[in-house]
RNA sequence: GUGGGUAUAGCGUAGCUGGUUAACGCGUCAGUUUGUGGCACUGAAGACCGAGAGUUCGAAUCUCUCUACCCACCCCA
């Protein structure tokens, strides 16, 4: 590789041409699913201030604590490119007065998220998140409708083998009297445990029940199960979810590890899990999240959403070999010889895209055999070679590129004010020849 | 942040125990008798062998450092 004056940052991608499909095929089934759920969708800046961050996602998270961007300019500082869509979601839909719009809001996004993390597959420092807030419903079937939505999406992708785990981690109330007791049953082994669960232990005990070293997850198998703490109105909560889930076919397992990383969230957490994707496995996350309107200055409302990843989306998607959208390629090639040609063949380009035609010429100036050999590079429908003749004669030949044989009457188009309509008139006929359309034959 | 692996033209690879102009496939560009693609053939361009230092008469091949990527931990989308 060529040594470069200056690089991608560690942890970007660079997305080029022959590779877009397959983010205008995830984002265009993103974005259609999202609608057909009435979701609508929401821009918000990609930094905000830092305190949002602090007071939503949590300062004893990890994500506050050591994974965060934060950008200085001249005078002013203290703000921080975002490391979620959520936070800066909730505070445009305060901000904006959505609340008083009419509930539930329900609010959609597609946008970058930064977070200073090594790098490895399925992880990356500046991500793609499709992000779904749902904003002035407590009641269940709100959460199913959202993780119907994203089982939705999974389903359209085309995506097999994602488990969907869920759990709920109760409210204030219940969680805390449930980690007060996690810490008494962990106690009497902590000596034991690992140095990191110490550190939980403190800050967020849940987080014993996740972890993979040997000794910490064999006394985490008899903790205390979370459901067995929860009060009634968040038992009933989970419950009634799971019945909505049923009865609408999804399949899911409770997971009552499932505790997430980010401190907004309250009662129901889902995770939607692939194994084909190494260990970054989570496409996508979410859950309940009913304090976070009022802990950033809106009236109380209850709230939940997921984040979505859409580079894991697409690497499992390519992982289990699942169909993107093709390509539209150019619909058709007017070549040329000569002077005279080329101005005709720029006209005659510049008129057929008025009708939404994709129409290329040549900018070269390369021989007429380079000319069709590039025609066929990128894949023209169909292509024209004006030269002296055609424009002494006032026709060409259209050539079907992608046609085995020659047809034994060659197509002809006038080289006037009727070429677009004749051309367009034959494009949509072999769209629709290609979809399997039947004419007829009427005689 | 902590471990382990990898690093040769746009892409995929070959280069054995260090020895003259770094090879191959695909791709790109140009040609194959003057105005037509997909096949075939010919030719060209394109790599200071990830970066920097060291050992040596001599290093893509050995040593060290750095960087990036991959894998795991951690965390999460």
């Amino acid at each position: 590789m060529a040594q470069l004056m200056v690089k991608r940052p560690n942890g970007t991608r660079d997305v080029v041409p022959s590779q877009m499909y397959k983010w205008n095929t995830v984002e265009g089934i993103v974005k259609s699913q999202a609608e057909a759920y009435g979701f609508k969708e929401i821009r918000i800046p990609t930094f905000e201030e830092t305190g949002l961050f602090v007071r939503s996602v949590g300062d004893t998270t990890d994500v506050v604590q050591k994974e965060m961007y934060s950008v200085t300019a001249t005078g002013d500082d203290g703000f921080t490119l975002r490391p979620e869509g959520t936070a800066g979601t909730i505070r445009a839909l305060i901000e904006n007065g959505l609340l008083n719009d009419g509930l539930p809001q329900k609010l959609f996004y597609v946008l970058s998220c930064f977070r200073h993390e090594k790098p490895q597959a399925g992880r990356l420092r500046e991500f793609h998140q499709f992000g779904v807030e749902m904003a002035g419903s407590s009641d269940p079937r709100a959460d199913a409708e959202v993780i119907s939505l994203a089982k939705s999406i999974l389903d359209a992708a085309g995506l097999k083998n994602i488990q969907l785990n869920i759990n709920s981690i109760g409210c204030p109330e219940c969680r805390a009297k449930y980690q007060q007791a996690l810490k008494d049953y962990f106690a009497p082994s902590l000596d034991k445990m690992c140095e990191t669960c110490h550190n939980r232990y403190e800050k967020n005990p849940l987080r014993l029940l996740d972890c993979k070293s040997e000794i910490c997850s064999e006394i985490a198998k008899g903790a205390p199960v979370i459901i067995d703490y929860l009060c009634d109105d968040c038992r009933t909560h989970f419950e009634s979810l799971q019945k909505y889930l049923t009865a609408m076919g999804i399949d899911f397992a409770i997971n009552p590890k499932i505790v997430r990383g980010l401190d907004y969230y309250t009662k129901t957490v889902f995770e939607f899990i692939s194994t084909d994707i190494g260990s970054q496995g989570t496409v996508c996350g979410g859950g309940r999240y009913d304090g976070l309107i009022e802990e950033l200055g809106g009236k109380p409302t209850p709230a939940l959403g997921f984040g979505m990843g859409l580079e894991r989306l697409i690497l499992t998607m390519e992982n289990q070999g699942a169909e993107f959208a093709d390509e539209e390629s150019c619909d058709i090639y007017i070549g040329s010889m000569g002077e005279n040609a080329a101005v005709k063949a720029m006209q005659i380009c510049r008129e057929l895209r008025e009708d939404g035609v994709r129409a290329e010429c040549d900018v070269v100036g390369r021989s007429v055999r380079a000319q069709m050999k590039y025609a066929d590079k990128i894949k023209a429908k169909f292509s024209v070679m004006i030269g002296d003749s055609e424009l002494e004669s006032g026709k060409v030949e259209l050539k079907d590129m992608q046609a085995a044989e020659k047809p034994a009457e060659p197509t002809m188009l006038t080289l006037d004010e009727n070429f677009r309509g004749c051309f367009n008139a034959l494009l949509i006929a072999k769209q629709l020849d290609a979809e399997g359309f039947d004419f007829g034959t009427d005689e």
